[in-house]
DNA sequence: TGATACATGTAAGGGGTTACATGATTTC
DNA sequence: GAAATCATGTAACCCCTTACATGTATCA
């Protein structure tokens, strides 16, 4: 799948496995994330795949760059892939619930204290999203006008974060509330 | 992570891999998942370290069972982990989000038909949490009137899914009005 | 003076999936 | 007669993380 993260990247510019990495990081961290490593690696797989093409760029005082090109066969894969519909939840993995479903012999001083960091730690990246990250969008629309479209999808992976955090410091609430009714010692 | 799914069942009661993977798959399975190849090799590993003990019961015309038993030093360690709290949101990937990052070349009805598929599939985990998940929540407490306290966190974590699920829904369908409304072809 | 940004890459190891192997019993 | 359940395990492979290596320029 990361695959498909660099392909799309590539799609709008060719760029530097760095450049694609600050990208990722600003955009699309919070639903796909990379280490520059793996990056690399899956850089120079397309690259024998013929999904990309790839030179060096000289720079001055600056180490020499690898910009990669998205070719078009790369653009015919990224296609297919963005036609074909996902039929199946993505299985997920939360350390912070398989934590709580085997907490049961906690101090209710300690579960409670675990909630609340973990509500503090999702209001921030409510914050972040409200901010940050609209911001962002709203300033590359600005200076790329021709991405108008491009800009509705970037804010409605945005917006499901954003919802979605929302709902868990929902439920954070409840469930802190439940605790200190419910929880015996 | 696996390591303490494992550890957090072996406390409740000595078990086999094959129960496991069953016990799992019941419970846990939308926050914490393995296959069992992974599981038998994370309960070897265990063992070597110490944190369980194994022994082989023989079955009549069914496969000889390893059946599983946590050691003093394997409740320790659990106990230290469920001490531990989480100070960071764990990092998680979305096929879904991804792909429709990069859908601006779709089709406004390609797009709907997309969201409408995940609609459609969060529908059904949430009755599935309402439903399933809940009843099984109550059979066990009622067959194991001691684990009262368990059960109040494992509805915890059920909740937390139907609250997220309703959130996605919600998103699913605000998604949905705004490209009719704003995606032009 | 030491950290951070820029820039690419390799090596080792961890965790996970898929496929394969075995073999009896039960269910459709 | 075929498929699913029970039950454990290995091998190959893939993806990912962490650590290491290199070297200049800028910033605090």
């Amino acid at each position: 799948m990361l695959k498909y993260a660099l392909l799309g990247f590539l799609n709008y510019r060719p760029m530097s496995g760095y450049d694609l990495k600050q990208f990722m990081d600003q955009s699309t961290a919070n639903f796909w994330h990379a280490k520059l490593s793996q990056i690399y690696i899956t850089l120079k797989a397309l690259e024998e795949d013929g999904l990309v093409t790839s030179s060096p760029v000289a720079q001055e005082s600056r180490p020499d760059r690898r910009v990669y090109t998205i070719t078009a066969q790369g653009q015919t894969d990224l296609t297919k892939w963005i036609n074909t519909p996902e039929f199946e939840i993505a299985p997920s993995k939360e350390p912070f619930l398989l934590k709580l479903f085997f907490s049961a012999q906690l101090s209710k001083e300690s579960l409670l204290a675990q909630l609340r960091i973990q509500r503090d730690l999702h209001q921030k990246q409510i914050d972040q999203y409200q901010t940050e990250t609209a911001d962002l969008i709203k300033q590359t629309t600005e200076r790329a006008p021709h991405l108008l479209k491009d800009a509705l999808l970037w804010n409605a992976t945005r917006r499901s974060g954003e919802i979605i955090e929302e709902a868990i410091v929902r439920w954070l609430d409840e469930t802190i509330e439940m605790i200190n009714k419910e929880f015996s010692a």
